[in-house]
DNA sequence: AACAATAACGAACAACTGTTAGATTTTCAT
DNA sequence: ATGAAAATCTAACAGTTGTTCGTTATTGTT
């Protein structure tokens, strides 16, 4: 097995580029049948090479779907960042979370990284503590934005935020269950749709 | 294999007792360890049989998996129907909704039926359809709900009923992936948080 | 008590799994 | 072009899986 990291002149060795190939199309498999639904056989053929031809690159098949999990998750979190930063420190709170929300919506249903790859408690015990904490520090995000708001007074009281946050999560995770690519909704319409929820609800006043 | 209707005369058989045994046994495994991950012959040693004993129960693995999933959903369904007739026809909708939502979140924490076996995705085809059929008519309640809603002009416009929808149900979905049976939260409590945000939203008028 | 129907056993199966290791090819600096 | 290093191939392995089937035990009716 290799490390992953390029060589230290700026080529991209054979052996980056076959890894790099092995994590997306790994991505899309596991997204697409389940993680376990898909053998290191058929990631091999996706990547037009050998089964045995992995293990020079992971040293088992749990490296690859861990590989998977944190490319995933960190760009997620990278781009929510990004978009976070992008509103401006000095826009509302909730401007802020709206443009997280949208962010999330798009990086994960761009990448089919989803609640597929999210069913945490499944995964071997070695790799779902180092995930549930990497899941954590990406929901920390949201529960911040949501105390930022709380903290501009923008918010009403008589909730509980970390319900309603792991709420708004779960609606978010789920909505790659039933988003369609070819439908006629954008993330950034149903970020908008979330958005209104959590602001007005969908009562009259 | 049998066909699990019990005999004519009132008696149930063996084969009856043992059956709703392995449906029982079958239903938290795949909870617990995801549907996958579960044997015939983990099914088998649960309920106290010899793995080759289950096919004179079933024909087959997947057979088990719909029974599982045909009396998780149909089970849901009927506990919702019979709180929303026991909130009475002539209360409002809202308070309908709400009573369903409670039901939805009881019945399925309760029986340890929830995303991780909705992953229906990734079922064998012939499973699948019929399984998505039967969470379209449990997911009707809910929109028949929110459309009586409207007709008693309860809601405000400007929002897409349909995707509010299938957010709802992710954030309701996903509770079961979250919710600790040993923490100090009910379902119902989770319910009224969730109609909360549904009527009010979060934000301060 | 005897007998047929019912229910469960238990050993075997073929297919498929992740993984290994030695042989083979490809890559690239010299 | 040559040789070493890097990357891939190929065949095999040990274990697990769903399933089958002939045998045995249990049950209930006469």
């Amino acid at each position: 097995m290799q490390t992953g990291v390029q060589a230290a002149n700026g080529k991209l060795t054979k052996a980056d580029k076959t890894r790099a190939r092995l994590i997306e199309v790994a991505t899309r498999l596991f997204q697409e049948h389940g993680t376990d639904h898909v053998t290191v056989r058929r990631i091999a053929a996706a990547a037009k090479i050998e089964a045995g031809s992995i293990y020079y690159h992971f040293s088992s098949r749990d490296e690859i779907l861990r590989a998977v999990l944190e490319r995933g998750v960190g760009g997620a979190r990278e781009e929510v960042m990004a978009a976070i930063a992008e509103a401006g420190a000095d826009s509302s709170a909730l401007v802020r979370l709206r443009a997280a929300l949208g962010a999330h919506l798009k990086y994960t249903l761009r990448h089919h990284f989803s609640s597929r790859l999210k069913a945490i408690r499944r995964l071997p015990k070695r790799l779902r503590d180092h995930h549930m904490q990497q899941e954590r520090d990406y929901a920390a995000i949201f529960a911040r934005l949501l105390r930022e708001a709380q903290r501009e007074d923008l918010l009403r009281g008589g909730f509980d935020p970390s319900v309603v946050r792991m709420l708004t999560m779960g609606a978010l995770t789920w909505v790659a269950e039933w988003y369609d690519p070819k439908g006629p909704l954008t993330p950034d319409e149903i970020a908008d749709e979330l958005m209104g929820v959590l602001t007005n609800g969908i009562v009259k006043p």
